[in-house]
DNA sequence: GTATAAGAAGACTAAAACGGTCCTAAAGGT
DNA sequence: ACCTTTAGGACCGTTTTAGTCTTCTTATAC
């Protein structure tokens, strides 16, 4: 239950990667792919979901590339996985607001939607800078 | 990311029922499936899983079918969600004591070992007595 | 302005997980 | 014996995961 997914992993791991990049420096997604050692055309999906919200800037072309789209510190965990994975939703019923048919049900929706927000907590409170930092 | 199963659903929702019925009364697996409104063949093995640890009872023939296994009080909403999901993992390395080969991917460990904690730490003190209680 | 070097976007695919069903066996009651 | 009820395993369709492939579009270099 509750597994990060390889494209959560390749994300963070592709990210981190453009984050740890001289300041200025385009890097391919054939070279992101390499490091990160991750199927190149899956990874360059990834990018373009990163891309879209502009957590990455892309330049196509000859000397074309990603590099990263906004200081790391301002980049939390929690976005990169979302990006990629969609909101972290324990249980299907939060996404109407909480409301939900069955009676008995409903007794455990504050449970789930406390398991959400200690999620949310933690991997709100985690930047692409620190993680970057931290090793290297 | 990080949903609740049909199968989680259903099983909360099925020891409920059993814990809010009368002691000592037996109910057949038709009824639960009936009441809470689940497959039976599909509930049926989701009480298998709960027989196996113990958290509810089961009686074979006339007269058969299914009682609590202990106390609501001392059955966590954490084991019910386990017996049928498996443990609770938000990162597949955390398997293996939380080795992994990749140093980018490691500094991110914590991060997730944390999530595991807070997660675990909110089901574990939710029990089964408690809600099925609550409602009625 | 044509070749070339990238990323963007969408169709497609294999494998696994999800959400069940079905059938046979085993155990217990009458 | 026969019926009732759970146990266990085989099976099956659909959805999600984890990718690939092909075709654009954009930008640079010559």
């Amino acid at each position: 239950m509750m597994e990060l997914t390889r494209k959560g992993e390749y994300a963070i791991r592709g990210i981190l990667y453009l984050a740890q990049q001289p300041p200025g420096k385009v890097s391919l997604i054939s070279e992101i792919a390499e490091a990160t050692d991750a199927p190149q055309t899956f990874l360059a999906k990834i990018f373009q979901s990163f891309a879209k919200i502009g957590i990455v800037s892309s330049y196509r072309g000859t000397g074309g590339g990603f590099t990263i789209g906004r200081s790391p510190a301002t980049i939390t965990l929690r976005e990169v996985v979302e990006a990629v994975e969609g909101p972290i939703i324990p249980n299907r019923c939060l996404v109407n607001g909480g409301a939900c048919e069955r009676g008995e049900e409903c007794n455990v929706h504050p449970v789930w939607r406390q398991v959400q927000a200690q999620v949310v907590r933690i991997l709100d409170g985690v930047t692409i800078e620190e993680l970057a930092r931290k090793k290297r």
